[in-house]
RNA sequence: GGGCCUGUAGCUCAGACGGUUAGAGCGCAUCCCUGAUAAGGAUGAGGCCGGAGGUUCAAGUCCUCCCAGGCCCA
């Protein structure tokens, strides 16, 4: 045995969660992941923005999808050399938390949280986010994700929220932050604003009148002459009707009845008026625009000098029920107040908060809203306005603690005039790279483009509240303050250690010198997304703290969230960096799909389909979970997620590549190679199949940097699987006798490709490339070598090492091999049986290296291979021939098919014969066409007495006449294989040698005897037999082989 | 209702620039190989590439419409 060497050998079975427990033990130990932030510090920064999980309700296995990619490239760009601070940060605030937390105390709106006390509410919420924000914590060690939270940034504290302040102030100061009616979900009963989830769980079906109403034409053409028509069923908003909206590009006509002349949509004309009705005129809505009309009702006042009550144009119209005429009431619909402010028409509104009309009101005052349809429809159909009444039965939204049915209901609110940066956001998402690249002007381009002003309040308490303090006496004078120690000077107190949440910070008020009236808070907080939107500086406090480290780190590089965020996170950082900064604060985004069950749903409790992370990371390991979220399918489409498909990433890809490090290490301890010692020839003098692996090491080095330069992690894990399966399936196995061997160009080739393969893969593996790098690679590179592979640089590929024409020839001796193998078991001759010749027809075939032919014979085991048309005389083989339709098409366009018409008409030996000697031509309608080299693909097979498998051009004949020596030859090796099983049965390591018995039934002319004292050096070598007992039994009954023969095995003494 | 994404073998997914025999893995069946392997290899069954039109000498690939599923928003 030789003397040991560095390397000790792995163990071929590994069991890879318990693995990762250990290696995160060790980063812990050693501080690695702070280390590789320090060994970078000065360098060049490569800036990344984490996105904060909401710290609501507890991770699920879809986190780790974001997660697994906001690791990889921080964790590829620091081995590049660039410096790439990462801070965690929690998402605080908002509604999910205040939900979550009446629900633990078990209240039913906003009175409830108000009784209870505005302090003692937020604090709860406080403490139900530092509860939610150890199971991410958790989840992002378990998974290995390196993100510093020791220096997190929370949302919710005192100097984010300044920071925040400060840029709300920037906006307001521009004029861009104002004050506006907000048309939203309301629960009249509660008196509670109600959030679309809220909503979407409150929908019962109700029967509401529908009535058609006719509203007289006051001026233009048909003044006098007819009635719009419109349909609602809402009749408690026409009081309050302010206009009516007629789609541009919708033709409309006016049609007379019996009943009367009217204003209708054409699609709609039959089934509103009959068949009937007589057309009069037709035209667009667009034509109709300002047409005055006299309103349903006169109960209620508009302000004075204002215009009001005629047509208006929108798009949001339909013709699938109703006329094509929608009435339009500014208060109660979204839609109508957007389309009434742009024709700056007023906002009536004759309801109270309670839902019920103004006591003033005639007819209905102190109704309850709903209450008051019945007298209402009685009152239109007494003044012949009433067209048409029926009851129509719909879903409509009812608060879900109450059941009162909402209103939608325009209340005061803040919002961000968006819409006025509209062109600076459209040029900033133009600078901007998105992958998929599609969202770009697609899905996030759309949004852009039909922006609308982000309404920005919400009247609540867990949030960041709305800095904007006015005076009550003149509600007009407001003052944005931009941080807690402007407050101070504002109120001459020292205010700076103020919680500046509600309700503390609704009980600073102050004065102005000259001013009457005392400056009070609006009662607002913000939405929670302009909070997260904030962060690029926020996080740093900044501009108050930390300005310089804020200014380095702006814009990113780099961001990564899943495809809900388009509207979310992705728009209010491009939008709040575009309003404060005048520059979007990302680069490059990357925009992953959905992790779905493996039912191909979401997964949901309800459902029934969840995979708990954790304990799905303990089963498979951290890596296969990470593996197939950056490489398993297009991170960009939804992905199902289950045991199969990870358990698959395990066997082909880190199971395979540790074996193939547990085999490098075995042999090389048992050989003690030592890379110092026993320096390996130079790479150019290494056998092929070295220089092969070399090659390949140095093209998927390229690849894998490419592909992670362009953000793209299924590339890159196709290659670098690919590259795992042909190191251990072709060139370990090609070459295990000269590992067995100890030859030291092997062990150096292989240990140089583990360590380049180790370093592509560790940003997406991180824990077993560890483990890998420590025993396998590390050893083997003195003291040169980093202790962790993430602190080791990104590989450089090897440009002498690259070697395109090898790879090309080793690619097409891989593929004969295979067709040679389709051809054996097409003749049910099995390998171990040698056979005399193979016959090989492949183009590229003669320029072939010898020892490229050599593997080739040794794979198909065969004592020779040759070339067909070499060996076997013409008669023997056949010849078809076929067009290369991309080169001839190419050229020759259309008459490609003529052409190929041609080719097949023509005789195939005489065509080939000529087109080899580059003479041949076809005739085309009379006219000759030269063919040119590349423009025919010629296929040669063998006629009889051979066995043949052919594809892809390929053509590999065999053999089958079995000489008495070969029959032989295929014992032995029957012999030897059953001996190795006997080996490896009895537990013998693979160098320990060995004592060989053997028997035969039958005389000594026997052919298994003959074969077995023919070939016995071979036999002894194979099996490392010290000493052969021919014709001798040994101790116990041995192991049973081919022909009567039996053998027995003992470790040598 | 609008916008976007997806649709290829039983399942999970590949298929630059359009090129005429559409691939891989899993699963199934039969066989082979094995001094690291939980691996590997061969063969077989399994496909109107969601549907219909169009452009083209040629369409899984480009265009239009439709259908189904998903996401976001009304």
């Amino acid at each position: 045995m030789s003397a040991p060497g560095p390397f000790r050998a792995l163990p071929p079975q590994v069991d890879l969660p318990a693995l990762e427990r250990e290696v995160l033990g060790r980063w812990e130990a050693d501080k690695v992941f702070a280390r590789t932030l320090d060994d970078a510090a000065g360098r060049p920064q490569w800036n990344f923005y984490e996105g904060p999980p909401t710290a609501n309700g507890r991770p699920g296995t879809h986190h780790i999808e974001a997660r697994a990619f906001k690791d990889v490239f921080p964790r590829f760009k620091t081995m590049q050399g660039w410096h790439v601070p990462r801070r965690a940060g929690w998402d605080c605030h908002g509604l999910p938390v205040e939900i979550a937390v009446e629900q633990e105390l078990g209240f039913a709106g906003k009175p409830d949280i108000e009784r209870f006390g505005i302090a003692e509410f937020n604090a709860r919420c406080r403490e139900s986010v530092e509860r939610h924000v150890d199971a991410f914590t958790e989840l992002t060690q378990r998974m290995g994700y390196w993100v510093d939270m020791s220096t997190a940034y929370w949302t919710m504290d005192p100097a984010y929220i300044e920071s925040v302040w400060w840029s709300l102030k920037v906006v307001f100061e521009k004029g861009l932050l104002v004050e506006d009616h907000r048309v939203s979900p309301y629960c009249p009963r509660c008196g509670t604003g109600l959030s679309d989830h809220e909503v979407a769980q409150g929908y019962e079906s109700i029967t509401d009148p529908s009535v058609y109403v006719r509203l007289p034409v006051t001026d233009g053409e048909w003044a006098g002459r007819a009635d719009l028509l419109v349909w609602t069923t809402t009749p408690w908003t026409l009081p309050s009707n302010t206009a009516v909206a007629m789609h541009p590009d919708v033709t409309y006509v006016v049609a007379r009845t019996d009943a009367g002349t009217f204003v209708v949509a054409e699609p709609l004309l039959a089934a509103v008026l009959g068949e009937d009705a007589e057309v009069l005129a037709r035209t667009t809505g667009r034509d109709w625009e300002r047409v005055h009309y006299r309103r349903p009702f006169e109960l209620v006042d508009f302000p004075e000098g204002e215009d009001a009550h005629y047509v208006v144009l929108a798009d949001y119209v339909t013709t699938d029920d109703g006329t094509g005429l929608v009435h339009q009431s500014p208060a109660f619909g979204a839609d109508d107040l957007a389309v009434c402010r742009s024709y700056g028409l007023p906002v009536v509104n004759p309801i109270d908060p309670t839902g019920h009309f103004l006591p003033e009101v005639p007819l209905v005052g102190g109704h309850f809203f709903k209450a008051a349809d019945d007298a209402l429809v009685v009152d239109l159909a007494q003044r012949g306005v009433l067209f048409r009444e029926l009851r129509y039965e719909h879903s409509y939204p009812h608060c879900w603690r109450c059941h009162t049915p909402l209103m939608y209901y325009a209340q005061p609110s803040w919002y961000i005039r968006t819409s006025a940066v509209k062109d600076q956001l459209l040029a900033e998402n133009e600078k901007t790279t998105w992958r998929p690249e599609t969202i770009q002007w697609g899905r996030y381009g759309d949004w852009l483009r039909n922006n609308v002003d982000w309404a920005l309040s919400r009247d609540r308490y867990w949030g960041t509240p709305l800095p904007i303090w006015r005076n009550d006496a003149d509600p007009s004078r407001m003052v944005a303050v931009g941080s807690l120690a402007e407050l101070s000077e504002l109120t001459g107190r020292d205010l700076s250690d103020l919680d500046p949440h509600r309700p503390f910070i609704d009980d600073v008020t102050f004065t102005r010198p000259g001013e009457e009236g005392t400056y009070r808070r609006v009662r607002q907080v913000i939405d929670a997304w302009y909070d997260s939107g904030s962060m690029p500086f926020a996080q740093w406090g900044a501009p108050h703290r930390n300005q310089a480290e804020f200014e380095a780190a702006y814009p990113a590089q780099f961001i990564c969230e899943a495809i809900d965020q388009t509207r979310g996170w992705f728009y209010t950082l491009m939008a709040i960096g575009t309003l404060v900064f005048e520059r979007s604060s990302y680069e490059n985004v990357l925009v992953l799909g959905h992790i779905l069950a493996e039912d191909g749903r979401k997964m949901s409790k309800h459902l029934g389909n969840i995979l708990e992370p954790i304990p799905l990371m303990d089963r498979h390991g951290a890596d296969a979970v990470r593996w197939f979220m950056l490489a398993g399918g297009s991170p960009w489409s939804a992905r199902r997620v289950g045991h199969e498909t990870l358990s698959e990433v395990v066997r082909k890809v880190l199971l395979t590549y540790w074996n193939t490090a547990s085999f490098f290490t075995l042999y090389a301890e048992t050989n003690g190679w030592d890379p110092a010692g026993r320096p390996a020839p130079a790479r150019a003098e290494r056998p092929l199949l070295d220089r092969w692996a070399l090659a390949e090491l140095a093209a998927v080095t390229t690849g894998v940097t490419d592909a992670l330069e362009d953000f793209d992690t299924q590339a890159a894990g196709r290659l670098l699987a690919g590259f795992v399966d042909d190191l251990s399936n072709w060139y370990v196995r090609r070459s295990r006798r000269r590992f067995w061997d100890g030859d030291p160009a092997a062990l150096a080739t292989l240990h140089e490709v583990l360590d380049g393969l180790t370093r592509l893969m560790a940003p997406l593996t991180p824990f077993v490339t560890e483990e890998v790098w420590a025993r396998a690679v590390a050893p083997g590179l003195g003291g040169e070598a980093a202790d962790s592979v993430h602190l080791a640089t990104w590989p450089v590929a090897d440009a002498d090492a690259r070697d395109d024409v090898l790879l090309e020839q080793v690619a097409l001796v891989r593929r004969l091999v295979e067709v040679g193998r389709s051809a054996r078991t097409s003749a049910k001759v099995r390998t171990r049986q040698p056979l005399g010749r193979a016959v090989v027809a492949a183009p590229g075939w003669s320029a072939l290296p010898r020892d490229l032919v050599a593997e080739v014979a040794d794979e198909l085991n065969v004592v020779d291979v040759v070339e067909l048309s070499g060996a076997v005389g013409e008669d023997l083989v056949d010849v078809s021939v076929k067009v290369d339709f991309r080169a001839v098409g190419r050229r020759l366009g259309k008459q490609v098919q003529a052409v190929a018409t041609a080719v097949a008409a023509a005789d195939p030996a005489a065509l080939v014969t000529a087109y080899r000697a580059g003479t041949a031509t076809v005739e085309v309608d009379g006219v000759p066409v030269p063919l040119a080299e590349g423009d025919l693909v010629v296929t040669e097979t063998p006629r009889e007495g051979w066995t043949v498998a052919g594809g892809g051009g390929l053509t590999v004949a065999l053999d089958l006449a079995l000489t008495p020596e070969l029959e032989r030859a295929g014992l032995v090796r029957e012999a030897v294989r059953l001996v190795q099983d006997a080996r490896k049965g009895s537990g013998l390591a693979v160098s320990d040698r060995i004592e060989l018995w053997w028997t035969v039934d039958g005389s000594p002319t026997d052919p298994m005897a003959q074969a077995l004292t023919e070939h016995a050096d071979q036999l002894a070598a194979e099996v490392l037999a010290v000493q052969v007992h021919a014709g001798v039994a040994g101790e116990g009954v041995g192991v049973e082989g081919p022909a009567g023969s039996r053998f027995w095995v003992a470790r040598a003494g």
